[in-house]
DNA sequence: AATCGTTATATTTGTTTGGATATAACGAAA
DNA sequence: TTTCGTTATATCCAAACAAATATAACGATT
């Protein structure tokens, strides 16, 4: 009693994380701001870090997860492409079903 | 396709993690060694990283999971309890059945 | 009492990680 | 052609983390 249950779950390609939480919450933050540097500030985390994470899933992706345009109206911009979004919903989905999934177990170390 | 989803559980109480892999790797060892110091040598983890580890299990659970002793016989050693025994035990169900449930959600990424 | 291998702990060193900063390239719009 | 905010990248510095080393306390056995 008492115990509690937690989960991380990732998907990988090839020894690669593709996307785990964090990646998941860079690539929402980008849909609605529609730039990868106002995703960095409204997660509180560095530009540097951001550009990190979106590369690294940009190449373990099949294909590609968002398209980046430099200069332009704006300076430029990041976007999800649709298979991004679907990557997202995916994810998503699993990791909703993990929890219940999870909620259900707990019920074993409430004996402890 | 060719993506693979991985998973990560632990047992925490008040915001402490009590158990996760690492943690039941050093508690099994300990229990195939009798000491914490063997037990570290054959997870390749330095001593202070295990008795950390071991501390901090011991602190966050409810109830002791080793006992451990100074002196004496071969020097000392630890051993599991029953309730440490059964924690280890409960944690690898549940782990083991996360695996299963998770080997079925992948079918949902693999259209992806 | 001396020995032994262990638990327990502190200290130092090294490695990895992340933050801060600077700067170039870009291209639409004014 | 100048301006603008962005992407992309390099460099430096600090902080967090892990490894290595050293040492005290312990108690059954000899």
């Amino acid at each position: 009693m008492g115990y509690r249950i937690k989960s991380r779950i990732w998907i990988e390609s090839e020894n690669n994380v593709l996307l785990g939480e964090g990646r998941v919450h860079l690539l929402k933050a980008i849909q609605e701001t529609g730039s990868l540097s106002k995703a960095a500030k409204s997660l509180n985390i560095s530009y540097k870090k951001a550009w990190q994470l979106l590369d690294s899933v940009n190449k373990s992706a099949k294909k590609p997860v968002t398209i980046n345009s430099i200069g332009g109206k704006g300076g430029g911009g990041a976007e999800l492409t649709e298979y991004g979004k679907s990557l997202v919903q995916v994810f998503d989905e699993i990791n909703k079903n993990c929890w219940k999934f999870l909620d259900n177990e707990l019920k074993k170390i409430e004996r402890i």
